[in-house]
DNA sequence: TTGCTTACATACACGCTTGTATGTATATTA
DNA sequence: TAATATACATACAAGCGTGTATGTAAGCAA
């Protein structure tokens, strides 16, 4: 039984990523061999081999996996269409909201994360990954000071403050939120006032 | 040339912990060898297993060269002393500003931090690090929480807000900050506005 | 000054990883 | 249906990193 139909391969290949992302989370991305994920995968290193050109391929494809589709999501949630018609700042508040329910739901997209935050060096050739981040970051903040702009223009907004400074405020709050997020595995500390924080973070801003 | 005395063999320790951060830095934890540091030490591996167990050994030394100093200094400039009669919300800027100071001017420890948030992988011996870590975080928020009551209590707050909560977005955006601060590394994203990111921060609190 | 300890340097053995080369049975295509 | 490409499994060689064992010259105490 070696020659699969091309259905079987790509299923292969899926199990292969499943492998790596429980692998890489056990072990941390360095630690972790090829044969690791083989094992896990229930085939040998050659599969590996034939699917991807080495481990740094894999933990790409695995990112990629979960990364552009958490950017669409962002755009969607924080309701850009211009005809909105909710409140801007409910509105971000439910995007960063929607985003801490996904990693609570999509155990996948959590499990990356959590790889990517603190079991991951970000050194060589994992170092451009960084520079991706800080883009994605610019982005959002942009996206994000937009729809302060709104609730500016409004007249929602309980401090004189620019939208882009709240915008900034309110990423590097999220950012920081993640981090513990992820950090805080028994969920003690902060997972379970996830919500609330955000609530809290945005009523700051309400008028 | 072997035997030195006890000021030359500290003098060495020191040498290959100074080493130990180099090479860290631009390898990362995982992929870098007791021969990596010895090299950049002038010392052989022998030399390394004489002052330390291991390179996790290494590691640890390394951290507690810089947290408890840290440690220390937040709770000196949040100016817990009761007597302190400066606004409470200017001691927790303040105390943000001088941290991202010492980054600022302290080469060991902004390496030492961006090692431990972008070059360490916190999986099997490590992972207790996340804990120490996490606790040093409930603490901190407990400290800015004090402050914000003193806030509270001399009506200084724009929002009616609880100081635990003010105290825990404080801190979030705080880790953000450090992280963004971090990653940044030519500055033009977070760095350079470091500070008035931290004085938006703040005083999106005051009356 | 002898003898023991220190502070390393050197040498060795072992396992682990990697990459590649090669084998092979089965889909797929012409 | 024959030929070829696919989707792997197996085998092999080489280097690397670790830990430890051993060597050794100088400091230090008695």
């Amino acid at each position: 039984m070696v020659r699969k139909t091309k259905e079987d391969a790509e299923l292969t290949r899926r199990r292969i990523l499943d492998a790596a992302r429980a692998v890489f989370l056990e072990r941390g991305v360095s630690k972790s061999t090829l044969e690791h994920i083989a094992t896990e995968a229930n085939v040998t290193r050659g599969a590996i081999y034939w699917h991807f050109k080495n481990k740094t391929d894999i933990f790409h494809a695995m990112r990629e996996q979960v990364f552009l589709p958490l950017i669409d999501q962002m755009d969607d949630t924080l309701g850009l269409a211009i005809d909105s018609t909710e409140n801007p700042l409910t509105q971000i508040e439910k995007s960063l909201s929607h985003t801490i329910s996904e990693l609570n739901e999509n155990i996948e997209m959590r499990e990356i994360y959590e790889i990517m935050m603190i079991k991951c060096e970000y050194v060589g050739e994992f170092a451009m990954v960084l520079h991706q981040i800080l883009n994605n970051c610019s982005s959002l903040i942009e996206k994000i000071e937009i729809a302060y702009q709104r609730a500016q223009t409004q007249n929602l907004l309980a401090s004189t403050l620019s939208p882009r400074a709240l915008a900034l405020d309110t990423h590097l709050f999220f950012g920081g939120l993640l981090h513990m997020w992820i950090k805080d595995a028994d969920g003690s500390k902060f997972r379970h006032q996830a919500f609330d924080l955000i609530k809290t973070h945005i009523n700051l801003r309400r008028k």
